[in-house]
Parts: C-alpha cells; sequence; structure tokens
DNA sequence: CATTCCGTATTGTCATGGACAAAATCTTGA
DNA sequence: TCAAGATTTTGTCCATGACAATACGGAATG
C-alpha cells in the first residue's frame, strides 16, 4: 500500500518467484487473502518486495514444504518460524559418523569432505557405501538445511560432490551388464537424481545393465525408451516432496503404456507412504529390497 | 473454441509451460493476439492442448531462441517452421564425426556409444574434447532433437552419458587446484548442467580451483557462497532456452550481492545473445575464452 | 555508403478479481 | 480403530486491461 520510499534492494515479483520458488500467482493470492507478504509499489504500480519480506517468504516455503499450512503459520514473525522450524524437526540424531561428514560440508573443506567420502566407500565397499552411508547421510543434510544449519548453497555442493563420487564409483565397475536389464529414470516435476544413481550403483554390482535416462522423462517416452532398449525392468524414483497422489496416477498411465512382460518398480520416499497397492506396480519402500528384485528376477528365468 | 473431443494425450496449461518454456501469460497471450495456438477446452474450461500444437509450440521456441520474432512465424506450418529451422541453422552441417555419434545415439547402441567417446576423449584430450567435439555434438544434438530426429529420451542418455563421461575425466585429473577458485553454477529456473561441467573440465585443466554447486542457486546463496569459499571468479552458464533479459536482471542483481573484487562471469548460448555490456559482469560469448580469462587473471596477479 | 537517431510496431510481463478443483482437515457412523 | 462423507483451505486457472522494453524501419547526418 505504501508508496516505495527511494528504497534500494527492492525485487520484482519475478525476482521473488525466482528466488523463493513461489510462484506469482500464489505471492499475489497470500497478499489478497492473508494481507502478507505486503510489498511496496514502485513508480509504475508493480510490486517490490523488501529482503525482510522475502526472507520471511523463504522461511515459509521451507515450513510449507515441511507439511505446514500457510493459513497457520503466515500471521508468525520471521524469528518465530526459524524456532518453529528448529523444533519440528526432530527425530533422530544424526550417528556419529554421519556428523563429521555434516562438519565438513558446514566449513567447506572441499578436498577433505571428498578424500573422507572415498575412503568411507573404499572401505565399505559401493552396495554398503550407498546403503549405509549416502542414504541416512542424504536424510541427514536434508534435515540440517530444514534447520537452517545448512544453506542451500552448502547442500548443493554436497549433492554435486556425491554425484561425481557415485557416478565415478559407478563408471570403474567396467561391466558389460548381464541380464536383466534396467531403465531407471523419473517422471516430469521430479528432479532428484541421486536416489537414480544411487539405485544405479546398487545394480551395477549385481552386474545388472543399467540404463539411466536422468530426471523428468514424460511417460510415453519412458515406454518408448523402455522399448528400444528392451528393459526388463523400469524403476522410477520419486522424493519425498512428490506428491502420492501425482505419484500414483503417473504410475498407472505408465503401466498402461508398458509392455506388460515388463516389470515396473517405484521407490523413494513418496512411494512408502502409498497404501493401496497399485496394479502391475511394484512398490518397493527400500533401496535395498530393489536388489532382491534383481536377484529374485535372475532366479525366476534361470531355473528350469 | 471447440468442444473437447474425448481426445486423450491433452495438456494442461502448466504441462505445456514445463515442456516448452513458454510462461502460461505468453501462451495465453499468443492466443488472444495471435489465435496460436488455440486449445481445446476440458469440462472446466481449462484449455488442453493437443500434441500437434505442443509440438508446433516448440519449433516456435527453438526459433525463437535463434532470434526470430513471434509475429512473424507464428502463421506458417510445422513443417514450414521446420524448415525454416533446418536452412536458418544449417551454417554448417554436422561434422562427419559427429554423425557417427548421432547414428550411435539414434540405435541405442550404449555402450558403443560410451566406447567411442571414450576413445575420441582419449585421442584428443580433455580441453580438445570438450571445445570440439561436446560443444558441437550438443548443438548437433538439440537440433536432431528439434527436427524430430531424437526423441526427448535419447537426448535424456546422451546427456546422461557425456555427464557421467566429463565428471570421470575431472575427477581423475586430481588436481589439488591452485588459484584461481572459481565458484560455478547457474541461476534458478536454468537446469542445464552440462554447460557447467565442460567449463569445468576445462578450467581443472588449466589447475585452478573448481567449485561447482550445480544448477539452479538463487542470487543471494551463490554470493555466500562466494565468500564462504572465497571465491576469485564467479562463473555464470545459461543456455539458449534463458531469456536474456531474465539473464541480464540477474546477473545486475548477483554483481550487487558479490564483493566488488570477485570477477563475474557469464556464459551460454543466451549470453552471446547479450548487446549491451553490463556494468562489472564479463560477458563470455565462447568457452575457450574462459581459459584466456584464468590466465589472464593469472598473469595479472603473478606479474609485479 | 555506413552510422546514428527517432517514431512506430511488436511483444512479454504485470495487475485485478472472480471461480473452482484438489488436498487437507474435521465429523460422523460403524 | 477405521472408513466415508462434509467442510475448509489453498493453489491454479481464467479473462481482460495496461504498459514498458525491445526491435524495426526510415530519415538525417557524417
Amino acid at each position: 500500500m505504501q508508496k516505495v520510499e527511494h528504497e534500494e534492494n527492492l525485487s520484482s515479483i519475478s525476482a521473488v518467484e525466482r528466488d523463493t520458488g513461489l510462484t506469482k500467482d500464489t505471492l499475489r493470492m497470500w497478499e489478497r487473502r492473508y494481507g502478507f507478504p505486503q510489498p511496496f509499489r514502485d513508480a509504475h504500480g508493480e510490486r517490490a518486495y523488501p529482503p525482510e519480506q522475502i526472507e520471511k517468504l523463504r522461511l515459509l516455503k521451507r515450513l510449507l514444504d515441511r507439511g505446514f499450512r500457510p493459513g497457520k503459520i503466515i500471521g508468525l514473525s520471521s524469528g518465530e518460524l526459524s524456532d518453529l522450524g528448529a523444533r519440528a524437526v526432530t527425530v533422530e540424531p544424526p550417528r556419529q559418523e554421519l556428523e563429521v561428514f555434516l562438519r565438513l560440508i558446514k566449513s567447506h573443506q572441499v578436498a577433505e569432505l571428498r578424500r573422507h567420502l572415498s575412503q568411507t566407500l573404499a572401505r565399505q565397499g559401493l552396495q554398503d557405501f550407498v546403503l549405509e552411508t549416502v542414504g541416512p547421510l542424504n536424510v541427514s543434510v536434508g534435515e540440517a538445511w530444514m534447520r537452517g544449519f545448512l544453506a542451500v548453497f552448502e547442500e548443493h555442493l554436497y549433492t554435486e560432490m556425491m554425484q561425481s563420487l557415485l557416478r565415478n564409483a559407478i563408471a570403474s565397475l567396467q561391466s558389460q551388464g548381464r541380464a536383466p536389464r534396467v531403465l531407471m529414470t523419473s517422471l516430469p516435476n521430479e528432479q532428484h537424481s541421486l536416489g537414480l544413481l544411487m539405485l544405479e550403483a546398487l545394480l551395477a554390482v549385481e552386474g545388472a545393465q543399467c540404463v539411466n535416462l536422468g530426471t523428468e522423462t514424460p511417460a510415453p517416452e519412458i515406454a518408448e525408451a523402455a522399448s528400444a532398449h528392451r528393459a526388463d525392468i523400469v524403476a522410477l524414483s520419486f522424493s519425498a516432496a512428490y506428491s502420492e497422489t501425482k505419484a500414483a496416477e503417473g504410475l498407472r498411465e505408465l503401466r498402461g503404456l508398458l509392455p506388460p512382460a515388463a516389470l515396473l518398480c517405484a521407490g523413494g520416499a513418496a512411494v512408502a507412504r502409498i497404501r493401496k497397492p497399485i496394479e502391475g506396480v511394484e512398490l518397493v519402500p527400500s533401496l535395498e529390497r530393489m536388489v532382491d528384485i534383481v536377484r529374485q528376477w535372475r532366479a525366476e528365468r534361470t531355473a528350469y
């Protein structure tokens, strides 16, 4: 409502969308409905957001992703929001080995972190490393980020480094890959690639022939890819942020497009929450179960 | 205008936004102004786009990114647009070596493709490989995709494989990394990571100390990261799809947040189109120029 | 002939406010 | 304790108007 007072540092609505991840529509709707944010207006009547409001919007977005609802928390101050985030987090403290990694991430010791991860990998072997270190560490990093202990860029750096490490380990297996052929990817709007890499690592060790398409492949394309590569198994990954309804819907659609012989598996945090089984889709609650599935697949085909 | 005829395969406006990179606002405005696209409406009056129109929108977007203007070409048929794209592009047909790669991608010979790429890498060395093979190949793949020669999943597979290859090559350098410290990432909404990896490869060979944050880091986070890692150079990548207006805006914002001593460089297809220089930002039209910049940076600091 | 400058046309983004489906939550009944 | 239905919350979509930024075309100038 107030006119702009020659302030610097004011951001346009599209800049805020870019930096907070809230769409323009949502920003306008919140303003209309809840009275927050309440940006200034520039000389042309366009919204101009001051840094404090953007900061609060960031906190809000974090809590929303965590499951809070806007109406309940939008009235709180920035301080209260931070407290809420810290308090709501939970559950189990990271195991002691993981603490070390977190500290290295936090202190930006890139080389040291990489060395330490490599050593752990060498000690545990790839499969155990994925199951016992990478998985839990992902959770810890996610929580640390929620609590505000880790900044976004620190989490980015971690993800990037882990990606390099896993890709490297996979490539060094030099596996020719025997059956089954496993096609792995995610549906549109699911951008997390670490889950796919973890799976690829596990299965590559098993000697399966993996084809990783990366993230966000539309369902019809997945079906085409499956037949082009004559995939025996198609594996999809869903992170916690993916709505389980959407996941189920996408899986049903894909099931209809795939040849009936292909086994369709879905894994990841969103899938673990799905109750009802889906016709023709194997819901895989944990990564290690995928290894069993591959072994079982082999057992069924080689015995006769 | 027409009512929906029980068609399958219709897409919502947000799906089209995701798949074409055109904003909802733009899609509605084109419809209002030019009469294309002309989506069906679902039972609720919401736009429902058929695949042919989405395909044409994709072609249009590609041509816009090349500098064509909507009003001039929106009336053309898909066929005419393809021709136009092919003709306008044909500056150079893919070199013969590249053809081989394209055929391997098209025929889904994963192992063969990987081997062939590795061999080329070994023969050319990492820097030449990046500049003379990966760069042109990316362009060829993009064009082949636009012409409809390559499917989405084939392009995905190519990207994924190239990522592995480059990450591997970078990791194997084992470089300790001397000055300058280079922080590299992209702004939100820029998801292409290959450009960053190509840059990292080039600079790692030069012995620079690279910190790659991956894609989509908000500007304030980049600034924080730059000071946490005491970066000498911050390098951003923008693919052709990124609007040059947005790029310039983001760069100006970031420049204001960074310490003045840090050198801010921007590269990629979107940047190559920017005419006016931006205060305090080095616009880098081609990858090899980045190498020069690093060398020059060193020359300036070591001489006294 | 090349270049700079200015008026006009083109084009994308922002604003407003109404509508409504999907998801979350609460309520009720077995 | 669970399932089904009613209700609230919340995000996305729609239509339309407005306008600044950019690109274009042609005149004026060196």
